[in-house]
DNA sequence: GTCTATAGTTAGATAGAC
DNA sequence: GTCTATCTAACTATAGAC
């Protein structure tokens, strides 16, 4: 085991296995269609290096987590006031979600084939070390008064949207701005929203929070 | 054909592959599993209503769209300015996207399984009469001048978002805020932002646009 | 570590009785 | 319109030669 010739066939599958999964969906793929576009390989070889296409399907799921990578990128983040904050995370953040957006489809198949089992286990993982970030942000200025968890839900679905609708939109849109002005866009959207600031509306606060 | 008895068949077998594509997902689901669930039917039974798998995904796909509610409600939208408008659309909207998360599941299913076709023949009926809706919004007063397509990519994006949030979040955090409360702030979150408006920030204009 | 060959099961779909 | 029975093909996974 571990030989150069093992490590490459594996590499190999993995790589094959992702491109099937994502366009042909979990189920549709076979074992075999995997061997078979990882170089005309036997099925046989296939379970030499996972156990089942189960296991395969985790093993994948986790190599193109990115994670490990949002974590490190996130933690050098500096910023005087939480929308300096905010904007500076956001910059670094959101080019490795767009660069990994495999993943977003992995995840998307997780749900539907595992009820999303490999998804929670991640996010076990990675979950309190994001909220000690955020905790971080707001100690510091400039925020309005959301409470944490509805700050949190709201910068996570606005993360999450912008990502589908990369995936989604015809490229000539995607075109209209450069990948740094459309993160600058959308940097300005979520810290001062569409609405000019000219006129009064409804405060944000707690009142609505349930007894 | 035509029966009352034909037709209720049809519908338990349509109930029966909903229930099971989404919790298993479209592979992994066999036409027996799908006979069995409508009520111990025979496979056979099944070929009398669908002519194929294929065949039933996309007609329980089409039967599970909310885009004829959602657009039946955002046609009586009213508003004097833009905010305005922007803040009833979205109480009138998200319930309905809510209420119809199981099509959100559905359309993973779409595009992980056929490459998204059936969305798209989906998408190319609706989007003109949402666009068209838009642009009614952007005639009014109170918005900044953003880009039309990015002020529809960020509002799509942030409702899209809040869906997914909404669905993976424990329930106890869910239930922080009655759902009205929820739309509330998430209406104020797309107008006005997190941030508070003391500080003066980059201005949103067309200033990146791309020549 | 990769191969051929195959076991054992299940899939989508159809034919024909009722 | 629903059933039983069945066809053909494909599936996951394994055994054993090299």
């Amino acid at each position: 085991m571990n030989s150069v010739r093992g490590e490459q066939t594996r590499k190999d599958v993995l790589q094959a296995a992702k491109q099937l999964f994502l366009t042909q969906g979990y189920g549709s793929t076979s074992m075999r269609n995997i061997a078979k576009a990882a170089g005309n390989l036997s099925v046989g070889s296939l379970y030499n290096h996972f156990e089942s296409k189960e296991q395969l399907f985790a093993t994948l799921f986790q190599e193109l987590s990115p994670h490990p990578l949002m974590l490190a990128a996130a933690e050098t983040v500096q910023g005087e006031t939480a929308p300096d904050f905010i904007r500076h995370f956001l910059q670094k953040i959101i080019p490795i979600v767009l660069e990994h957006f495999a993943f977003v489809e992995m995840a998307q198949i997780d749900a539907r084939e595992f009820s999303g089992k490999n998804m929670t286990i991640l996010l076990e993982k990675y979950i309190p070390a994001f909220a000690l970030l955020f905790g971080k942000a707001q100690t510091l200025s400039g925020l309005k008064p959301i409470p944490p968890i509805v700050f949190l839900r709201f910068v996570a679905g606005s993360l999450l949207g912008f990502a589908f609708t990369h995936q989604f939109m015809p490229a000539q849109v995607r075109q209209l701005l450069t990948e740094e002005a459309w993160i600058e866009q959308f940097a300005n959207f979520i810290l001062d929203g569409v609405a000019t600031s000219a006129e009064p509306r409804h405060g944000v606060n707690d009142d609505h929070l349930n007894p």
